[in-house]
DNA sequence: AACATAACTTACGAATGGTAAGTTTAAAAA
DNA sequence: TTTTTAAACTTACCATTCGTAAGTTATGTT
């Protein structure tokens, strides 16, 4: 497609950047976790507690795939111990306007 | 999880809302539809094009939730033919600050 | 010493997605 | 007017991703 939309963009390859991204936060999941890291660090556990219905796999999955991608980082707490913390990085919590972007859209289009 | 954050937003249910909304729109080559469908309708055949990798099963699929969703709407055209047009409604125009949102975001996020 | 907890990992069936070929109706070409 | 071509799906089938549940390893607690 060509990208000449009305929006405020026309870089070259930024369909597929859109594309990409979208995906990847679109991904079962990312959206619960980027948005409860975004009140702070958590560990594994309370990650697990706070987002109802996710599985373990698929949360480490996730989360392994934030860290890959430089959206959160991964801290061995106490070290010598299991414990780790999951944070967002810069990259990570600048898509806080991206979540307030669909919080406003639904609150926008509500029935 | 509680919903507590400092987003600008504390309604109720705000928290399913939000995962259901992102998990919908998240869904594999929505938003390359949505974001397809931004500068005007289009006939199935164009967005068949434009949107680079895309299969007919899925694009029939995708339009079908988002017209059920009532973010897309299908018009069949000139009675008597096979061709329709897809257009989003105002409910899916209003996806736009998000597109928005994901785009200035890629943007300050470019190495 | 026995049990619990944290953070994974593995196994496997179910749901979703990709690829390709087929269908139906209508319009265009021969 | 018979034959092609095209639009917008459908169907069938295999591959990838996801969900559920149980197992693992190392530390912490009773």
């Amino acid at each position: 497609m060509d990208c000449n939309h009305n929006l405020k963009t026309d870089s070259k390859h930024i369909c597929s950047n859109y594309h990409e991204a979208i995906e990847f936060i679109g991904r079962r999941w990312m959206g619960m976790i980027i948005y409860s890291l975004m009140d702070g660090p958590k560990r594994f556990s309370e990650l697990a507690d706070e987002i109802n219905g996710i599985s373990d796999r698929l949360l480490t999955e996730r989360l392994n795939e934030l860290v890959k991608e430089e959206l959160v980082s991964k801290t061995y707490l106490e070290d010598s111990s299991k414990k780790v913390e999951y944070a967002l990085t810069e990259r990570g919590m600048s898509l806080k306007k991206v979540i307030e972007a669909i919080l406003a859209w639904i609150a926008e289009n509500e029935k």
